[in-house]
DNA sequence: GTCTATAAAGGGATAGAC
DNA sequence: GTCTATCCCTTTATAGAC
């Protein structure tokens, strides 16, 4: 008895990931308020009911995906801080790491619902919520510290830190955001995003 | 009797300008679809009843800010064409309107309103042609010839156009969506965003 | 010109058959 | 577990009163 219903756990959890993979592909592409669960249904290949079986609401399966969308993006950025290098090192891997989950799509997908989530005023306040719940956690605030230190390290031009992590992350929504709109462009290299960071001559910047 | 009818007419004008103002701040901050006739009635302070007595439905009003902020975007390229200077000048002057539009809103709404136009499949596809519809026109494709003559005279490093001018876009699209979140956001300085044209070294780059 | 009342349609959510 | 039929509310759009 145990050993069936672990499997049907599984079976469950599985059909759950499937659900929510094509949803992740709608709610990016329409947006939370024009996804229709039979638009959810439709691209999972099952009926509409079937949704509702697994999930309780539109609401709770677009806010499962925030969590998840803002796990991610805390991660590596915790990542890149315990990366053995100096600050504009550990800047430059996470540049890369994101650069390249532009490639595969889920990544790019994710940080679409991010940006959604936090800039439409049609979004529930409890799933906003997820995101601004505690300010320190955010892009911003935890890319501060590695900031500073290459600025004290001489890496880093002397502009405000705060200035400079809002331009950064800037490029990169927008990066995200150009993707969706034109699929195959060109994604620039890690080091071209990079210059903003540092003095123009003499600088410690190196190619690998 | 044509006085009388003249009169009319500019009082209809402003109210159509009235509605459509306030259109534009619920669909930038709500998007299209969640955004209801009675918002709109809502914020321009009428009956929705009223909304139709001056538009045919929801999407004229959306598809009118469509075409403003497009064309807005295309003068703005067209007159750092005719600014006199170098191609690293004119992309300056462009880039400090641009973020100087930052500061008033109505230019940054209408900027939200082109990326959800050209993001969201939920558009109707009427309205994504307003953008699409002549490929020469979109932002990258005009901002080429200003960057490959930099790249002649030396000015600008010799990266792929393409790729700088959507690095470029990504920036300042990024910049927007930020602007919404966090509307006391610091905005960068235009030689910030500028870095990324320039080689490190011995470059010509200059503060005013 | 402006409003309120109402028709018509669409989509979220549920019930119940298989 | 999965699907179809249905309920019910919200929203678009119109009609008609003032």
């Amino acid at each position: 008895m145990p050993r069936k219903s672990e499997l049907n756990q599984e079976l469950r959890d599985a059909r759950k990931e499937q659900i929510l993979k094509a949803a992740l592909i709608v709610f990016a592409r329409r947006g939370m308020v024009a996804t229709k669960i039979s638009d959810i249904a439709k691209e999972a290949g099952l009926s509409h009911g079937l949704v509702y079986h697994y999930f309780n609401s539109k609401e709770e399966i677009f806010s499962l995906l925030v969590k998840k969308a803002a796990n991610s993006s805390i991660e590596i950025i915790q990542q890149a801080n315990a990366f053995k290098g100096t600050p504009l090192e550990k800047l430059r891997w996470m540049t890369e790491q994101i650069l390249n989950s532009f490639v595969d799509s889920e990544h790019t997908l994710l940080f679409l619902i991010m940006i959604q989530a936090s800039t439409s005023d049609a979004i529930p306040a409890e799933v906003k919520e997820l995101l601004t719940g505690d300010q320190s956690l955010s892009p911003v605030m935890c890319t501060l510290p590695i900031i500073a230190a290459g600025q004290e390290k001489g890496e880093i031009i002397s502009a405000n830190p705060v200035t400079l992590a809002v331009t950064y992350y800037a490029f990169i929504q927008g990066l995200a955001i150009n993707k969706i709109q034109w699929p195959e462009c060109p994604i620039p290299d890690a080091n071209l995003l990079l210059k903003i960071f540092i003095n123009e001559k003499g600088s410690s910047y190196h190619h690998e």
